[in-house]
DNA sequence: CTGAAAGCGCTTACAG
DNA sequence: CTGAAAGCGCTTACAG
């Protein structure tokens, strides 16, 4: 087990000084063409490697931003983390992934963990306690201190930061528009608790379909599930209980389970009911049958916060930006879960 | 947008040295009391927190692993991270994620740049790539140098380091054996080219299985695939040229994509047809029929991992442990693909 | 009890 | 053309 070799190795050796080795290394015109050789070649043998923590404490940047995530089992986010590692790598930079598991304090010891010279930036998705509690100090105080952070899907308008988003409110309302279209009039909704921001966006969306076409909006239809574990009770009294001939799930799981349900109570899809989810991810492609869905391109997304990031990064001081909300087209993925 | 506030800073505020300052907040003896509350309490007040870089420099060591996988977007290796991820939080350190996206290149050139300084230790599943070029200088290098590998689930022999695993053949032969025990004779298998290790072993484990039983082993039922991509009509040849009444495919996706193309060809899972698949992901669980499949509890692997590295790391220089290879024990989960 | 010095590994303005 | 010095932000053995 050989020691890195570090420049003062290399000088030692050399018999010159540490800053003629530096120079010699970074092509430096100051430095004779004769020694340079000496050294380039020199550290070429012994395989020489800047230490980046001694660069990174040099220039007061890691090259490495972080992204948080409330879970990495969802494929959704998954994707995004998939999206934002290509970019950040084309750009030469580290992805620290940090899972907050939904929860505030693990959010906030992430970031204070993080701020502190390991990272240059952030790109997050707040936790589901955060978005409850409606504290964001943690992440005005990063701001504050100068480091830029992009918040995607799941995001706060009380910050001021770039942001990535689908038109959560829009996609719902074509999703539910597409229902109504095929001449549906009584459509469930199942959906998360309010204060999940994307939730509540696209259980709006629904109520204004239904809306715009003179559809009664019966809260009965209206399903809004808080715990992600233990949801199936709810759903199978969703069924049991009532009547109606299409879904709108606001994610796949919703949907699936709805399906899978619906079937074993004697209701297939899509001939007796049609089924719409959100998110395309591998199980609205799997299952069977195939769930139609509002697509939610998670590369693109995490491929664009990473840009805004970087960009933000290597843009001069003066040049401020202002801050911008991206917003992702999302589209309508027919399958076999609706006609 | 306040400077991070620093020792050097506080000591001026202060009017006291660097030293005394770093002291008191290491809550040194040799400090007075008095002082040592001053200190202390003007930091907390402007909220210190020690640079992580600077840290890292001193102490050569970063608290931070990698954890390098050829695919996110597999719902196994995001098991994975996760796994990994509460472990290292446990003990205090980040995860840098990285993604071959199975190639050899990518795969070097991460390692490359990570293994000055940025990182203490790698995990690693191979890429496909650098599985069948056989080459894994890279990974020498950095074992080489003092720096803790583990690798899990596709690992090779060739290189000496800690390791996390299934028994991949044990598994396969018993996914296998089930089939056989419920009277099928004619067992398919789907897998990957052999050069894929955990593929080749899980191969092994069926031939062995049918050996064991005097069972025929037929070349046409056996279907290697190469590609992730486009294999949907190698399975459908599969299927549509040979008559056999049971499947074992190596992981959920070539499992769910021959149930779905069986049920397209008139063929009913599990009345016409029994499926194992491998890996407990999401599809097995969602799927229509839902597919019993032989776990691989990536969580579990990811913690054990995390651990074996992290222990190395902080074990003394002289108490050097020899290699373990550990092996996550895995169950065959009986759901309805098969009888 | 306090502080100057050296050092982690690097870069760069400056002197010679 | 080369090198000593200062500095990034911290720690710690040592002197006073």
């Amino acid at each position: 087990m050989k020691r890195k070799v570090t420049l003062k190795h290399i000088a030692k050796e050399l018999d010159v000084s540490i800053s003629t080795v530096s120079k010699s290394l970074r092509d430096s015109s100051e430095i004779s063409e004769d020694t340079r050789q000496k050294v380039q070649a020199f550290a070429k043998l012994y395989n020489y490697k800047p230490n980046n923590i001694a660069l990174s404490l040099k220039n007061r940047k890691s090259k490495t931003i972080c992204i948080i995530i409330p879970e990495i089992i969802h494929h959704f986010f998954a994707t995004v983390i998939s999206g934002v590692e290509h970019v950040a790598n084309e750009y030469g930079y580290n992805v620290i992934v940090c899972l907050s598991d939904e929860s505030f304090d693990k959010e906030v010891l992430n970031m204070e963990m993080l701020a502190n010279g390991s990272i240059d930036g952030f790109i997050m998705s707040l936790s589901k306690e955060t978005q409850q509690k409606k504290d964001f100090h943690h992440i005005t105080e990063v701001i504050n201190q100068g480091m830029p952070v992009v918040m995607f899907d799941r995001i706060t308008n009380e910050i001021l930061c770039d942001k990535v988003i689908i038109d959560d409110n829009l996609a719902a309302f074509n999703a539910t528009q597409y229902l109504i279209d095929k001449g549906f009039k009584k459509i469930a909704l199942i959906t998360t608790v309010d204060y999940v921001s994307v939730g509540k966006y696209r259980t709006d969306g629904y109520i204004k379909a239904l809306k715009t076409n003179d559809l009664n909006i019966d809260e009965n239809l209206i399903l809004k599930i808080e715990d992600t574990e233990n949801f199936e009770d709810s759903i199978q009294n969703l069924l049991i209980n009532n009547e109606f001939d299409a879904i709108f799930a606001v994610n796949e799981l919703f949907a699936v389970t709805a399906i899978k349900l619906a079937s074993k109570l004697g209701k297939k899809v899509p001939e007796d009911m049609s089924v719409i989810g959100f998110t395309d991810g591998i199980i609205s492609k799997f299952s069977s049958p195939s769930i139609t869905t509002v697509s939610q391109n998670g590369i693109k997304m995490g491929a664009k916060a990473a840009k805004m990031l970087i960009e933000r990064l290597e843009a001069d001081e003066d040049e401020e930006e202002r801050y911008k909300t991206e917003v992702i087209e999302t589209e309508l993925v027919e399958r076999e879960s609706t006609f």
